[in-house]
DNA sequence: GTCTATACCTCGATAGAC
DNA sequence: GTCTATCGAGGTATAGAC
């Protein structure tokens, strides 16, 4: 059987990161034995020492491809340039967008940070930091700039980041309200706790 | 040395479910063994099976007596007769006040659902479940007086729980802000997201 | 009520054959 | 690259003595 060199092993490696999100998303990555895993992707234990070099390994993966996806994908969507009130709509949509397209992996990044080694734990919060501060410096810009009023930036920022994260706890695939739908009813909310008048449009002063 | 009947037996009890809260609360629930939690208790892992059945109803007894606590502080709080303006600013502040004061059990009872049989999550499902409807109907109470101006109602109340509860994942006592503060500024924005006017006080139709 | 001892199971990881 | 076999450790829960 003629087979591409190597193309076995990426199948394999690609599956061995796909079922250890699934199965760790749905029964938390202690509960998940290796032994499970390579059932899953169809080979016997052994074989998954191949690719990781062990378990913990593989849940820092999972998570920093996560957070190094979520960083690029801000990177693409924001725009330095525009106001904050425009900044603010772009990152609120894309925030929405793509952890509501990861489920699974949006479910990791926060519910399996204690299981990280201190080194790996300390690697994943500085990309979340910087993710966060992305948002803090459009609320800074917003208030230098008259369009919101709010308080402390800091807070406001968690605040609405959880706010936001919080839709992936109930949001269904095929549910009463589509993604187009959420994300109007979000901006709303977002845009009245930070003071943003009812009446104004995005990408006004 | 003459000892009250039973009161080792309650001293037992008691640090039992501390000690098991305060575990599971840093390692996780499959993360934690009864061995460890005995140690912290002072006892051998026998002992613990005269309290309870096995570590699932461990688990359980935990998630249910919070969900019992805190539905017991809202109906408490809580006053029927009020304004929805008045009630929602009553809902926050016990929300945070709550759940602040009480870390390691709010964050046992959102990451380890998953870890309960199918039903005794059914059962902790329906108290949190009853939880939100208390906030869904301050806000459809709040649209048909006029002072709110809010979208779905069901989409408005998780999101503002999710606000809330995040303050968890932040706040630390002898942080930069005080709860004072910090309920203060949550009030702000959740007045803001539900398009209370920025002038309008609690109380007020 | 708590102890010691243990039954029985599953874990992560490795060694060596193919 | 994957298999089988295995090591040493540690898991939940129970039995029976005190």
């Amino acid at each position: 059987m003629a087979r591409t060199p190597g193309s076995r092993a990426e199948t394999t490696a690609s599956a061995l990161r796909r079922e250890a999100l699934r199965l760790i998303a749905r029964h938390g990555y202690a509960a998940v034995s290796m032994r499970q895993i390579a059932a899953a992707v169809g080979v016997q234990v052994g074989a998954l020492y191949a690719y990781t070099p062990d378990k913990q390994s593989l849940l820092y993966d999972l998570l920093a491809s996560h957070m190094q996806a979520l960083l690029a994908a801000w990177a693409e969507a924001d725009d330095p340039a525009a106001t904050a009130d425009d900044r603010l709509e772009r990152f609120v949509r894309l925030h929405l967008r793509f952890n509501l397209a990861r489920p699974e992996a949006v479910f990791l990044s926060y519910m399996e940070l204690r299981n990280l080694t201190p080194d790996n734990f300390a690697r994943i919060e500085a990309m979340r930091r910087s993710y966060e501060d992305g948002l803090t410096a459009i609320l800074t810009q917003g208030q230098a700039e008259g369009s919101m009023r709010h308080g402390d930036v800091r807070l406001t920022g968690m605040a609405i980041i959880a706010m936001l994260t919080g839709a992936n706890t109930w949001y269904r695939e095929g549910g009463r309200l589509d993604r187009a739908q959420i994300e109007q009813e979000y901006l709303t909310l977002v845009r009245g706790a930070v003071g943003i008048p009812a009446g104004a449009l995005a990408g006004q002063a």
